[in-house]
DNA sequence: TTGACTGTACGAAAGCCTTCGTATATTGTT
DNA sequence: AACAATATACGAAGGCTTTCGTACAGTCAA
């Protein structure tokens, strides 16, 4: 019934991703020529990581004209919570709350960001189940 | 000068560091017998793992008596950080703060954590820089 | 001493990721 | 028509991860 998810990108797949993210729907050049590297890749590169990418149904294709057409089948929000909650389960076995606390534990936050982050809980608090 | 620090841990290496940073130093058979996989895992399998990590520096090793006894060498806390930060940048090109905001706006979160979370934002406030 | 047990070392297979070269088809220009 | 440019498809190499089998050394009890 339910389609399943598709699986947790590889980096090369991440960097697609994010251009396909930020552009919306790209043929394979317009997608070679917005991935600029530190190591550059060759075009055919790219092409054969988006058909493998379509068969594990990370991106879906238009091929109705001679050029595909792509698009990133999970939109970018939806595939950073998921990954932030795999990080969590696979390094300490904990939720993404935890890992949150964590992060903030451990990290610099300047005054202006610990006001971001408190709007957003209170934000949270109006809107909660 | 500097030491180098030791890469990102592969997945079957975060399950030995996990029991590391639980258990404390370890030998292989502490390791092999706390590690309680869905699919089981061969003893030497975790040995050839050891010595691998040992390669990398994600764990030093105690060679005095005959069963080497191992230790993590990065705290969890420190890992965490660094594998969070890790995929901030690879997944948007962002900072920890950027991916903390995005996984609290799209998780749910009980009022319980919330109440955790703004309690560990006043801490940071009070000894900020 | 001999044999069972427990330990490390290491080669190698299987699988996935990433890369690219080459084959082939389509389009457009002269 | 012929050629250059541009597209997809796909095989295969090289590297890394994970797994295990096998070889060999040290320990201990009978």
């Amino acid at each position: 019934m339910a389609k399943r998810e598709p699986p947790r990108p590889t980096n090369a797949e991440l960097e697609i991703l994010r251009v396909l993210w930020q552009r919306g729907r790209s043929t394979v050049r317009e997608i070679h020529e917005s991935l600029r590297r530190a190591e550059p890749v060759g075009y055919t590169t790219v092409l054969k990581l988006l058909q493998i990418m379509t068969e594990k149904r990370l991106v879906t294709r238009d091929v109705s004209a001679r050029s595909h057409v792509y698009t990133a089948a999970t939109s970018q929000a939806t595939m950073l919570r998921r990954m932030i909650s795999d990080l969590a389960r696979r390094a300490f076995g904990g939720s993404t709350v935890s890992l949150v606390l964590h992060a903030l534990a451990t990290t610099p936050v300047t005054s202006r960001e610990l006001d971001r982050i408190r709007g957003l809980l209170d934000e949270k608090k109006g809107g909660k189940a």
